[in-house]
RNA sequence: GCCCCCGUAGACCAAUCGGCAGAGUCAGCGGACUCAAAAUCCGUACAGUGUGGGUUCGAAUCCCACCGGGGGCACCA
């Protein structure tokens, strides 16, 4: 590494004015510090004195960084500079392109950093986003550093508290399908146009109880409910923060679930609509499909069992009511509260009159022994191991409850096969139409009876369950058949029927959970949430109150200690314990709050947990519009402005968001979620966040092993023929493989070494050469010098390296030359805008070849060279402010027009025309570019070699392909 | 298990509508410069597109099956 940095630089031999890495530094710093003081990328927001810049606006994002404290690996910043590129290509062609960079700074590095060491997070924090600054400068990005902002700093995260009590402040009113504010909801309660859920009379409401009321239809509230808990991390964690094995996506430790009282987002009454909207946004299919995924909706029936003997209902939801009459058997939930009210005090006597299926009993004496012994099994197991053991197990809970389409009997049993969190809890079991019941009917002797008309061979060829579609059978009662209708049709006449009768509706159901919203952590947004010291009047549990928009921010207070307690990793039953608990003189507080009318000037205490790192990501895109903005958390204006929809059915939002696809679902989400409510209370214009995504690739980097499975510094290892693996280590065999770029792999390539050994601009040109903006590729250092080579070359066409003078002339160029650089205009115009850099940085190469060999003495025309100099400049923006300053040009280009291709100069004076003989390529001809189809026919007809090959015949059939070929068939 | 994406020279990657497999970079080889080396420059070889079928005048490109790699979901009723 080291000598390949001096070799980059200045030797003895080197001419005085190349362009060496040193000379690069030298340019770079200088036009940074430029582009710095003459605030060249600041972008101004329209406003009554001043209408909005001239060109059309280009709002262009990169996802936000979190700041490490291991800073920035050359992985990093390749869609930083691919949204630069195009940027600075956008700028050329007169948009008004709004572009920078923000922190996402929250979250727990920094806090675990502080728990070890004592020092406070945010000072951490600043000095991580210090050295990320410093990072990304050198590569010099065309950001308005004006409206940077980190979610840490108190301007940002008074915004988000503010935007918080906002969702807390509102509800879903399903009939106009959007959020409302909360007060609108208590006003129709009050004035009896809306019932409550239950019945009761508003007025004969006490307080408290009105509040709770409202608490159950806010956006965000407090529940009691099933949560991740990870005592490693002493946190609770969020659904979509736990992985598909039951750990943290964060440190992978184990995380159980418990029921505690938590803050959550109603993120589930926007499910449809997260959903639907997917269709109007410019993203990839795939990241659309792992939202809808994710979502899940899936539509069905719910239909209710009577409890034989019993007031109780078990009610399933079924996407397959068509099968209603195979149904043999059902299964709820092994935590199914019902379990308890149905279980019978003593195994019923069989209805067939033989023994009870030992099976069926797992040997209890009871069920309520068969039962709590089961419970007991399924706890004990963790999620990973209740994946890997797919075996069916479960227990009969003695009870029986009643087919409503046929009266039959159905015996009930609970099993871990069905979830508690899924639909109802509860299932009707189709062994004949569903392989999981097929597998649990099959280990516990329960009947099978097919609904659904297999195929001839279905069978016969070890078809079990038969999931696929088919003439319904055996499905009929004294009122409705299916028999013989297919599927949708069989689904759309029982629902009917059950409807008829009672016992059924079609449902929607998802997959989505509401949003855990509440950590127990110290380095986040504090909750703008108070609770009554005294507790409530009527001794209830506390109600959970707003904090009015004057008291925003809630400052983080200082504490002694930043750790949440936490626990060994698999003590599953701990509690947590926010660290902001300890900080008794900032929890306790007086005040008359408007959101607790009637108590008056009293004693509160605050809410100690705090909010998940997601908060901040949800809306820095808004705040970057205003962030200077003291009033509001972003000015109406400013957003119908930059974010409005353009056009009727166009949802708005940023012009395009560039990351990568790990936030899928998680931050893309999340975000989507807070701007449709922000959307519905008439904040925003825009009704989606990010108009269009692209998901960049990763820059990989290969990884090396010792004998003993050890990595070793990557730098170090040389390919060696002679190993039996092809690399050595200091003369020691290694094992190539391939990852990501991190410390652990012993491979991290920091952009501040490409940087000193060849300069910004190489190290943007290279990145941008190897590969299209969505694919992930191999680091290769050893590859950068060819970038570096190809920069020297352009230098080079335009200054003299002996005496640093300017080269070009004011001859005319030729006309190949012509046609060379309207060609590469032509191409990388079309390369920049779609993103397709490599080859762009292609036809640039080919073009300079061009160049050099014409002009091998120097000499290229300015004509030329200045476009070439203007096309350059979006990939190597200082090497290109450099050389456009050298041919005489005052002011920067970073406004100067991008070169326009002419289309008469595109087209060659005659085209080459291979000629196909029955597909193979036997001759080639050369016609004027004016020649027609059918100039081009008969010349290729008149060749000597067809008229040989054709030996007098007609050809079958003659394919001209106007430009490409002639294809001659015998 | 299900779904999605990708397999092109030694490596990374190009190839409008199906139309001559090659734009560019690295590495390799040969040469120029040099006392020599480095750097730089010039020149050059290299694959028939993962495999097997199919459609077509013509397939890297479209269809089917399989193999290999990556990603997502995963007892979701």
């Amino acid at each position: 590494m080291a000598s390949r940095a001096d070799s980059a630089g200045s030797g003895n031999g080197t001419p005085p004015y190349r362009y060496t890495a040193a000379l690069a530094n030298e340019i770079e710093r200088r036009w940074q510090d430029h582009w710095e003081s003459a605030d060249t990328f600041a972008v101004a927001n329209p406003s009554p004195d001043h209408p909005g810049p001239a060109g059309e606006k280009f709002y262009l994002m990169d996802m936000f960084p979190y700041p490490s404290g291991a800073g920035l690996h050359v992985g990093h910043p390749l869609g930083f500079i691919g949204t630069d590129v195009l940027g600075r290509f956008l700028r050329m062609t007169g948009r008004t392109v709004l572009h920078t960079m923000g922190f996402d700074a929250f979250g727990l590095p920094a806090e675990q950093y502080a728990v070890q060491t004592g020092t406070h997070p945010r000072t951490t924090t600043e000095a991580n986003i210090a050295r990320y600054r410093a990072q990304i400068r050198q590569l010099g990005l065309a950001h308005d550093q004006h409206r940077s902002v980190s979610t840490t700093d108190i301007d940002f995260y008074r915004w988000t508290q503010w935007i918080f009590l906002q969702i807390h402040g509102s509800w879903y009113d399903r009939e106009a399908d959007r959020a409302r504010p909360i007060t609108e909801l208590e006003e129709e309660f009050r004035a009896g146009i809306r019932a409550l859920p239950d019945g009761r009379d508003w007025t004969a409401l006490s307080r408290p109880e009105q509040d709770r009321v409202l608490d159950d239809h806010r956006l965000a509230y407090l529940a009691d409910a099933p949560v991740n808990w990870c005592p490693a991390l002493g946190t609770v964690l969020s659904n979509e923060e736990v992985t598909a094995d039951g750990r943290s996506e964060r440190g992978n430790f184990p995380v159980f679930r418990r029921n505690l009282r938590q803050w959550m987002m109603r993120i589930t009454a926007y499910a449809d609509r997260l959903a639907d909207d997917l269709d109007g946004v410019d993203w990839p299919d795939s990241v659309k499909t792992m939202q809808r995924n994710w979502i899940g909706r899936s539509q069905g029936a719910q239909v209710r069992f009577p409890v034989a003997g019993s007031d109780a209902v078990i009610e399933v939801f079924t996407t397959r009511p068509d099968t209603l009459f195979g149904a043999t058997y059902m299964v709820v939930a092994p935590e199914h509260p019902i379990v308890d009210v149905i279980a019978p005090d003593a195994w019923p006597s069989p209805r067939t009159g033989e023994d009870l299926d030992g099976r069926w009993t797992g040997g209890a004496a009871t069920p309520a022994e068969a039962i709590e012994g089961y419970r007991r099994v399924v706890a004990s197991r963790s999620d990973l191991e209740r994946q890997e053991a797919r075996d069916k197990t479960g227990v009969f809970t003695g009870a029986w409850a009643t087919n409503p389409v046929n009266g039959e009997p159905l015996p009930v049993f609970v099993a871990d096969y069905v979830l508690m969190g899924y639909g109802t809890g509860a299932i009707m079991a189709v062994p004949g139409q569903d392989q999981r019941d097929w597998d649990f009917a099959t280990v516990f002797g329960l009947p099978i009876r097919r609904t659904v008309q297999p195929p001839a061979d279905f069978e016969a060829s070890g078809g079990e369950a038969y999931v696929g579609a088919g003439p319904a059978i055996n499905s009929a009662n004294d009122e409705v058949s299916l028999n013989g209708l297919g599927v949708d049709e069989a689904k759309a006449a029982i629902v009917a029927w059950l409807v008829g009768r009672g016992d059924g509706e079609a449902v929607v159901q998802y997959k989505l959970r509401d949003w855990l919203f509440s950590r127990q952590r110290y380095w986040g947004e504090p909750f703008p949430i108070a609770y009554a010291a005294e507790g409530e009047s009527d001794g209830g549990p506390s109600i959970p109150r707003g904090l009015p928009d004057s008291d925003l921010p809630v400052l983080l207070p200082d504490v002694e200690d930043y750790a949440p307690k936490s626990f060994a990793p698999d003590d599953r039953d701990s509690s947590p314990e926010s660290p902001l608990a300890r900080a008794t003189e900032w929890v306790a507080f007086s005040a008359d709050l408007p959101s607790d009318p009637e108590r008056g000037f009293a004693e509160y205490l605050r809410e100690t947990n705090t909010m998940p790192q997601w908060a901040g990501s949800c809306w820095y895109y808004l705040r970057y519009l205003d962030p200077d903005n003291k009033e509001r958390f972003v000015d109406p204006d400013v957003e119908r402005y930059w974010l409005g929809p353009r056009s009727p059915g166009d949802p708005g939002g940023v012009d395009l968001y560039v990351g990568g696809v790990e936030h899928a679902v998680l931050h893309l989400l999340y975000s989507r979620f807070w701007h449709k409510v922000l959307f519905d209370l008439g904040h925003v214009s825009s009704s989606e966040p990010f108009r269009k995504l692209f998901n960049q690739g990763y820059v990989q980097a290969w990884a090396y092993t010792d004998a003993r499975g050890v990595y070793v510094p990557a730098e170090e290892v040389v390919e060696d023929a002679s190993s039996a693996t092809g690399f050595t280590w200091n003369g020691e065999p290694v094992c190539q493989e391939y990852g990501k770029m991190g410390k652990s792999l012993r491979n991290v390539v920091t952009p501040d070494e490409m940087c000193e050994a060849y300069g910004a601009d190489t190290f943007r040109l290279y990145e941008m050469s190897t590969g299209p903006m969505e694919a992930s590729r191999p680091w290769s250092t050893r590859d950068v010098v060819g970038s570096h080579r190809f920069l020297q070359r352009v230098w080079r066409l335009v200054i003299d390296e002996q005496t640093g003078a300017l080269r070009v002339s004011d001859a005319e160029p030729d006309r190949d030359t012509l046609t060379a650089l309207h060609k590469a205009i032509d191409g990388v115009r079309s390369d920049l805008p779609a993103m397709h850099y490599n080859t762009a940085v292609a036809k640039l190469i080919e073009l300079a070849n061009h160049l050099t060999k014409t002009y091998p003495n120097g000499g290229a025309p300015r004509s030329v060279i200045e476009p070439l100099v203007l096309l350059l400049a979006p990939l190597c923006p200082h090497l290109g402010e450099e050389l456009w300053s050298r041919l005489g040009h005052p002011e920067t280009l970073a406004y100067a027009p991008f070169p326009e291709a002419d289309p008469a100069l595109l087209v060659e004076d005659s085209v080459e025309y291979p000629i196909q003989v029955d597909g193979k390529v036997r001759s080639r001809i050369t016609v004027p570019a004016t020649a027609g189809e059918d100039d081009v026919r008969a010349a290729a007809l008149a060749e000597a070699k067809v008229v040989e090959l054709l030996a007098g015949a007609d050809p079958r059939k003659v394919i001209v392909v106007p430009g490409r070929l002639v294809n001659i068939v015998r």
